[in-house]
DNA sequence: CGACTTTGACCCGCGC
DNA sequence: GCGCGGGTCAAAGTCG
């Protein structure tokens, strides 16, 4: 039912497509996103237990130069879960699709920020992705941009036992993620706005919350059959502006193949797809993920869909590292990455090689629109980075159809 | 026809 | 023990 909603890919897309610039550091207030080639990169992408590509995802394609040393979780300082998210950012760094107007915003958090300048963010309603774990009491939350959604927006991440009251369940470890609502947009009849990734996510239910005049969507993977991952999706009570969305559990499979991300992709409620103008409109928001992919993944363009011919998900987009809560979940991480098989592990930064060799497995036209996705809405892409050569075809032919 | 969304009912955990 | 609220199930309907 997402299929006009934003997604996160697509957020994230947003941000690894567009010119990433990243800054990490605890200087949020230079405004100015540094060059790629300077630019530190956000974090190594590290496990992400849900195999959400937003949450761990790093960019490969600006070869954001990670820290080496510093591998995902230190990178984001661990942040509290709360029922709600309060608007007060203390302590994590925020992944900010620079946009003119958006980084400024890092500076109201004291943790390092990633500047993320991204073309892309501009046709983007998503600025600013803020994302974080959690783990520490009140942190950084939704920043309340209830004015400025449109230029800034954050994505967050957390992971917290009980998160907007959540029932946890034994070993399982939840993350948060809030981003900004594309609402109208991609906001179906009943004003729910669900941003997906590139799994594949099947509502099967929807709650009305209590104290929440928003009611909230459950979803599945779908990807692969027994998959427990799972995730909820509502809009934040303190700000409509926001979606909130937690994600449980862990994906218990490799990620999505293109038949695997394609199934149960057919349905697209929104015109979109057939649309021409709909889809500029929406492209940044649906066309990627998984549920949107339902959206892109119209049996006219099957193929553009997900990046997902390949166990590794070879995604250019800003990674985050999430920390876990649990310390089991913790412990899955680290052997997660020492886990050379781990296909979910996108730690791209450090195999630059191992991604671009992904990337031959990746159909082109998922790669296309993955790319166009970012790199069609703003056209800086000159100034801002060097896209390898292997990438340029894509860029060139498939500019045009997010245009 | 298959896969999805919708939605009411049911189940379960938690607090009182 | 009971009630509330959240999470899941599953039938019905929708869509491509």
């Amino acid at each position: 039912m997402d299929n006009f909603q934003g997604d996160l890919t697509d957020v994230v897309r947003g941000i690894g497509s567009g010119h990433v610039s990243s800054s990490t550091g605890p200087s949020p207030s230079s405004l100015s996103p540094p060059p790629i080639s300077d630019v530190p990169s956000v974090a190594s992408c590290q496990i992400n237990p849900f195999g959400d590509p937003f949450v761990s995802m790093a960019d490969p394609l600006f070869n954001l130069t990670a820290n080496k040393s510093n591998n995902s979780f230190e990178v984001f300082p661990e942040v509290s879960e709360d029922d709600h998210i309060k608007s007060k950012c203390s302590v994590f760094p925020r992944i900010q699709i620079s946009q003119s107007n958006i980084i400024q915003d890092a500076s109201k958090c004291s943790s390092p920020a990633m500047a993320v300048s991204s073309a892309v963010a501009a046709a983007s309603p998503w600025g600013m992705i803020n994302v974080v774990s959690t783990n520490s009491p009140r942190n950084c939350s939704m920043v309340d941009n209830s004015n400025n959604t449109s230029s800034s927006s954050q994505i967050q991440i957390s992971s917290s036992p009980r998160n907007l009251g959540i029932k946890k369940r034994k070993g399982q470890g939840k993350k948060v993620v809030c981003i900004p609502a594309p609402a109208a947009i991609n906001s179906r009849s009943s004003g729910e706005v669900v941003p997906s990734d590139l799994w594949a996510w099947r509502k099967y239910g929807q709650k009305p919350i209590k104290g929440s005049p928003y009611p909230r969507g459950y979803y599945r993977c779908s990807s692969s059959k027994g998959c427990p991952a799972r995730k909820q999706v509502e809009r934040s009570r303190t700000d409509p502006n926001m979606l909130v969305i937690t994600y449980t559990s862990e994906h218990n499979h490799p990620w999505p193949t293109q038949r695997n991300a394609l199934a149960g992709s057919t349905r697209s409620s929104i015109s979109s797809s057939s649309n021409p103008s709909s889809k500029s409109l929406t492209s940044i928001a649906t066309a990627t993920t998984s549920s949107s992919s339902r959206v892109s993944q119209n049996k006219d363009e099957p193929n553009k869909s997900h990046l997902a011919s390949s166990s590794t998900p070879p995604s250019p987009y800003v990674a985050a590292a999430v920390k876990e809560e649990d310390v089991e979940e913790r412990q899955n991480k680290m052997e997660f990455d020492n886990d050379p098989d781990n296909t979910y592990r996108p730690e791209f930064q450090h195999q630059p090689e191992g991604f671009f060799a992904d990337l031959d497995e990746l159909e082109e036209d998922s790669l296309t629109m993955l790319l166009s996705q970012g790199f069609s809405g703003g056209g800086n892409l000159e100034n801002k980075t060097t896209i390898p050569d292997v990438f340029s075809d894509f860029f060139d032919d498939d500019s045009s159809r997010s245009l």
